[in-house]
DNA sequence: CCGCAATGGTAAAGCGGTTTCGCATCTGAC
DNA sequence: GTCAGATGCGAAACCGCTTTACCATTGCGG
């Protein structure tokens, strides 16, 4: 129905050859793109191959070839993280390119899980490895010199700044979320954000700040540094009216926070977006199903699949430039700001 | 740091002999589990593999071996559905067993791509196939009689009944939800759900059934059909109201159903949990990230990861009972039901 | 025409293990 | 003391393809 199976057995590389009336070899050569073989035989071959239906053992040639088709994957925490698209996005797209995943999950503080899987992953023979991050809190010590296969770190930052980084645009995340809030109207924008210790919060910020400047707009009230929490996020509000600013946006760090504050402004009678327009990041609503009027939020989506996807291909490159590399994240408008 | 890297060139087997003192092949059989080997000669080239830190080519055994180590997976549209928790939980279970994932993404209807997809998995000579369904809404056609590997279905039912299928205990799932709000006092249980045609959603209406029918209770007004979002949860609510049942609580057949009714009960003057308790399933607020206070709903969580787990594992083991497996649900109480 | 380079093709050597098969050696029974 | 059977080990085949020699043509300039 689907596929008519092969019949009978496996068609080997001998069979073509014999077929094509060429030697094994040859057959070789003429499949894969070798030169030094001309035209007429390299279609005889190819039409015995075709009319054969002959698919290469990929054991076999991975064997011969030194090539495994595997990647190696090193996840930090999998399950339960935002790391969780990236690895998706990651996986999908080594298959497209019929190329095996080998997961191990593992804590990259837990150096004794670490160095097993590492070492397994070495055995393996693997053509190159991902190391998949928790967001870009914090810098991953490399390990790209443990492997001589290429190496690259997503959704991460090495310790070695000459590694291949995939991370999601951060600054310009910040900038796209200020940029829609100035659009709508707005001109004096807090920001209430993760903990100072962020590399990720740090971007964003800045990225706030550099579409404010363009804007000719100030900052208003001081930056809330907190955790990325909902509950953090309700009570940054209240330190934010303390401070004495006067706000007509917040640009929140994250979509917890953002809903945090959707909860703290009910409360206090801030009409959202009426009286406050709210921007978050993470489009974490999106992230399982996007139906329809299930969302509350406007947000920034780090496309966090795309990112896996690019880190991915990145190891199948022949050019690979060092240091750091972007998904380009996208603005979700949802009735958090829409006036 | 993580681990002092092997020093120079790689350890064969033939080191392993050389420094035993046999040949290759009784370090072979020394290290793999054969008989025919005197327990002395196998713990001399044990210590010696030890020793030099020896490491089979992963390779080159499956390749004597015949064993790829490499599972095929079939998604159906991973991208932007609740097959992804399952996807990931394969993936990590696999990745345990030291086995690699080949992951081809597509669409079971079609058959184009599909096929390709089959080839290009049969040509791997991977050693089982896994294929994630997008729940259980249908039944998926039976692919097991294209491979000769192991093939075992996960998140949906196979059109052949002696194939080996793990599904969420939708079943259990309704009983828990009902269950649950019978024991918080709700006498009066309607019911609002998804498609009439998704087999899911008939099971989880039978476990509802059963429950009601232990705790000698009687339905409540007409079961209520409809789509699985939340506009549409939030029109059934009219529905059931107009259709003049007098209810307490009810079991929504989703979490989007569940969410949908909260804001049709919030238009409509309606207390939850005080004048109405709800339930929902899939526990989607905690599938990104759980943290305490971003919740709203009391849902059951079908566990898809462990149900991926699950179906991963059984590739792998020797007895595979046919028919359907299940993972155990677990209820999540949130502020909908708490009273 | 001869020699050399370029070209098309083949035979054979791996790749790094597992597994079969056969030869020793050792054991124990008669 | 012999001989059958069991046991331990090593030589060699093998898995299916890639790749590196190397040989045989052909083409061309001198």
């Amino acid at each position: 129905m689907l596929v008519s199976v092969a019949s009978g057995r496996t068609v080997r590389l001998s069979d073509v050859a014999a077929v094509a009336g060429v030697s094994l070899a040859t057959a070789s050569k003429a499949l894969n793109g070798s030169t030094r073989i001309s035209q007429a035989t390299r279609d005889r071959v190819q039409a015995a191959a075709d009319r054969l239906d002959f698919r290469p053992d990929a054991l076999a040639r991975s064997f011969a070839s030194g090539r495994s088709g595997i990647i190696g994957v090193l996840t930090h925490r999998a399950k339960n993280t935002f790391a969780r698209p990236v690895t998706i996005g990651a996986v999908l797209q080594l298959g497209d390119q019929n190329q095996a995943a080998l997961v191990y999950d593992g804590d990259v503080n837990e150096s004794k899980a670490m160095a097993h899987s590492l070492r397994e992953l070495q055995a393996r023979r693997i053509d190159g490895l991902l190391v998949i991050g928790d967001g870009h809190e914090h810098v991953s010590p490399s390990l790209t010199h443990h492997f001589e296969v290429p190496v690259t770190y997503v959704f991460t930052a090495s310790s070695d700044e000459s590694d291949v980084m995939y991370l999601p645009d951060n600054r310009l995340a910040g900038r796209l979320a200020t940029e829609h809030l100035i659009s709508g109207g707005s001109t004096r924008i807090a920001h209430i954000t993760g903990p100072r210790s962020s590399i990720a919060a740090g971007r964003r910020k800045e990225g706030m700040r550099d579409a404010l400047v363009d804007a000719g707009l100030e900052p208003v009230g001081p930056v809330i540094y907190g955790d990325w929490t909902r509950q953090r996020g309700a009570r940054s509000l209240t330190e934010l009216i303390e401070s004495g600013a006067k706000f007509d946006a917040i640009f929140c760090g994250n979509d917890h926070i953002a809903l945090g504050l959707i909860d703290a402004c009910a409360a206090a009678g801030i009409r959202v977006p009426d009286d406050v327009a709210l921007v978050g990041v993470d489009n974490w609503e999106g992230t399982v199903v996007d139906q329809p009027g299930s969302r509350q939020l406007t947000s920034v989506d780090l496309e966090l699949m795309e990112l896996g996807r690019l880190g991915a291909a990145s190891l199948l490159m022949n050019e690979r430039a060092p240091g750091e590399h972007y998904s380009v994240p996208t603005l979700v408008v949802g009735p958090s700001s829409r006036r």
